[in-house]
DNA sequence: CGCAAAGTTCAAAAAATATTGAACAAAATG
DNA sequence: CATTTTGTTCAATATTTTTTGAACTTTGCG
């Protein structure tokens, strides 16, 4: 299979970019470039994903670099930051000793790998940085202290309540 | 009140910046700008909510330009966007022509501001962009369209997921 | 009205982020 | 083991986003 030419519906033409993309793909993709962007994700993490998850096959990172028209860079880390958030998983084939790629099309574990590789971590940095602020505020004068212990306690609060939410939502993500 | 001078503890000196922020403002401001960075918003809409949250009093926005040290039109622009997430609301003062500040404390009404005005809208820009493929499916060849179908009513799926959990994690943050 | 204080806007500058591509490393092939 | 294919890394570059500040508008006051 030389290139996938012919085997698609019409192509949108497009001298540079889009090389060879339909004109779903090229729809899904911008799609999921904006989702990416919304999560500010980069674009070409965006693209890669899009490009994904409108193929029936799992595609090798050179395809993916041939469609997308990104260089091998972008392609790399783009996939690496997928893989990370478990957005994509890595499948074999006998006779290829490349990797390819396919998607992760469960909303469940999409949002659990995000919610475990990428937000987290940095929750946990920010329980901790909080930690810290109580040894601050306890040098404060007593006035102060009691302003200041009232409005960390309001986000200590706040964590509270998201550490309820989360695995209630994961509940509701089955399927 | 010239100046708040010697009311509070100790004082960061720090030549340039941070301009008479006491340690715990200066730690909640870095608080706030860590989470509105993994919001993806401009550092300077952290530094504003953080020395708001962190203030007794309402603020003034040449009282914010001054502590924080940032420009008229930063001021005045993360203010606006502030505003129009809800996440801070205007308070009146007698004697006084200026607008005041204070930072909205309620999760659920710091989650709903976010949701309705910021979130929403692109989530509805992104169910009208779906629309729009499914006419491009419908004239693909027999067998791509089944695939397409299949990926698109993933999406679909995820959506109708997302719009049931979020009034219940709504009613989770009673405050 | 005329003035001054408060606030907004936006083009240009600065800063932050993403992308590229060439050099490098790893691993299969013959 | 030399060669080729696959994939990574990272300094330089390109792009995007944020910030600045000066010009402008609006508002309140005498």
């Amino acid at each position: 299979m030389t290139q996938s030419a012919g085997k698609n519906g019409k192509r949108v033409r497009n001298g540079d970019s889009h090389r060879g993309l339909s004109q779903v793909e090229v729809a899904l993709v911008e799609f999921f470039v904006s989702l990416a962007d919304m999560a500010g994700m980069p674009k070409s993490v965006g693209e890669i994903y899009g490009l994904l998850f409108s193929s029936e096959e799992p595609l090798a990172m050179d395809e993916i670099i041939a469609k997308l028209g990104l260089s091998k860079g972008s392609a790399s880390q783009g996939l690496r930051f997928l893989r990370s958030c478990q957005a994509i998983r890595t499948v074999y084939r006998v006779g290829d000793r490349r990797d390819f790629y396919e998607p992760e099309l469960g909303l469940r574990n999409l949002a659990a790998g995000l919610l475990k590789e990428k937000i987290g971590p940095r929750l946990a940095e920010g329980a901790q940085k909080l930690a810290q602020l109580e040894e601050v505020i306890a040098r404060e004068s007593p006035n102060l202290r009691k302003v200041h212990e009232n409005r960390i306690g309001r986000i200590r609060s706040w964590q509270r309540t998201g550490q309820k939410i989360i695995p209630f939502a994961l509940k509701f993500l089955k399927g």
